[in-house]
DNA sequence: CAGTGGTCTAGACCACGGT
DNA sequence: CCGTGGTCTAGACCACTGA
């Protein structure tokens, strides 16, 4: 028994990288830090960059690191809790809410969400684009689909698009008695418009909101809210969120 | 101006591949159904077979593909609606919880978890670790972090670990009086022993739901629940989700 | 313009599942 | 045992940022 395991690893070179960079990160670097670029990072630790690459990914995953072409990799500040869920339900755009009308146009939704306001395939309906900002930086867009049925008085006023049409048409879905919500949150990864809104590479990751308005005895309007993963803790409930840290965090200087 | 662009693409080769294998998904194969193998796909579509693979990264981020070590590349079946907020909270393991206790025994909580507990450093809380099935498939893996100092009928009951002990901290948490609660939704990678218990790899991405319950003023236990990101979606609210489809979908037969 | 991260290639070997 | 997806390498070029 004189040989003792001392590398027994089948563990991947990327996952055990990931852990050295993630306590490196809580111990010897300040939030806003700029990391080594790639190519020195992956000589440094004796991998190729390719494998240095895939534990990077993992930690911008994890928001624990940001990435940006042309400047390079610092330390990500911890995650902004972003409440969604308010409990009792209240209309888009209602007091108190945290979001910005952007645009309205007539559209066709998606089949998934025609089919939760129980339209015609082909049916048209108003969608409201919408963005959020947190502590000064965008955190999610937001495209609201408006069944037309239940907007009537709308056609005489504002512009037939922008954003003043967009309050119009908030505005009346005020009229209606809200009888409840629902929602649901899923992961899925960034389209071309919502990259360039959130100010990520196409495909990033997000987490989708869908949430469902209902009045009138049925589905009103349609929510579908593409928050940054990377930077968004979504908070439910009535309790405000504490901040949740990773470790030992400094402010660079 | 007799030039047209035609091929205006900057696009990345593995973003078309993604558009392009999804309509073929959504349109030519059915739910279950095996893909090629990636080198065929590779060359069928004239790519190495990295930039393949990060196609296929992203469909399966999306919920759209399984693919399985020594097996291969299934369709996978839309995602399954999960209900996590049951609005007025609920102590765990109450009627109606969809959660398995599998084992109970005391250990020193991750730092945040002892913030938010208000724990001392180096204190000791019971740890309860539960699992949750949903059609007939492992959904999420569990945490539950309670501060011994609510549970004290405990010492003379049960074994000192185990689900029957888990069962008994469980019973004793429901004899205090649930005064709030608060949740908090993230993407996380799963741990290792988490990726064992979801039947995946390491550093798969999961939604990582974090519960506060509050009762005689303070923060007595602390929820921290795993769930699959690609097969999951978390619902919140009264109404009964209805299933989300991505297009066409057909069983294998 | 130089330096950064993002994309892509063409190989190689490994770990796992089923036969 | 073979075939699968998972890891890894050592290069190359591109797109973007900021000086």
């Amino acid at each position: 028994m004189g040989t003792t395991q001392l590398e027994a690893a089948p563990e991947p070179k990327y996952w055990h990288l990931k852990t050295v960079l993630s306590e490196a990160l809580d111990s010897e670097f300040a939030v806003g830090e700029i990391l080594p670029n790639e190519r020195d990072l992956a000589a440094r630790f004796g991998v190729a960059r390719a494998t240095l690459r895939q534990a990077l990914e993992q930690l911008e995953l994890e928001g624990r690191l940001q990435r940006r072409r042309g400047v390079g990799t610092t330390v990500a500040p911890p995650r902004m809790g972003v409440a969604v869920g308010s409990e009792h339900g209240t209309w888009p755009g209602e007091v108190g809410d945290a979001w910005q009308p952007v645009d309205c146009a007539p559209a066709q939704p998606p089949a998934e969400v025609a089919r939760m306001l129980a339209a015609k395939p082909d049916e048209q309906v108003h969608v409201v684009r919408r963005t959020r900002v947190s502590h000064g930086q965008p955190v999610a867009a937001e495209l609201l689909y408006v069944a037309t049925s239940s907007v009537t008085e709308l056609s005489a006023i504002d512009a037939p698009s922008g954003a003043s049409r967009a309050r119009g048409v908030l505005r009346e879905l005020h009229r209606l008695g809200l009888e409840g919500q629902d929602r649901a949150v899923e992961l899925g990864s960034a389209r071309a418009d919502d990259a360039k809104a959130l100010d990520r590479l196409p495909g990033a990751p997000v987490l989708v909101v869908t949430t469902r308005f209902f009045a009138e005895g049925r589905t009103v309007a349609v929510s579908v809210a593409t928050y940054r993963a990377d930077t968004c803790r979504l908070t439910f409930g009535d309790a405000v969120g504490v901040e949740i840290h990773h470790g030992p965090e400094r402010q660079a200087s």
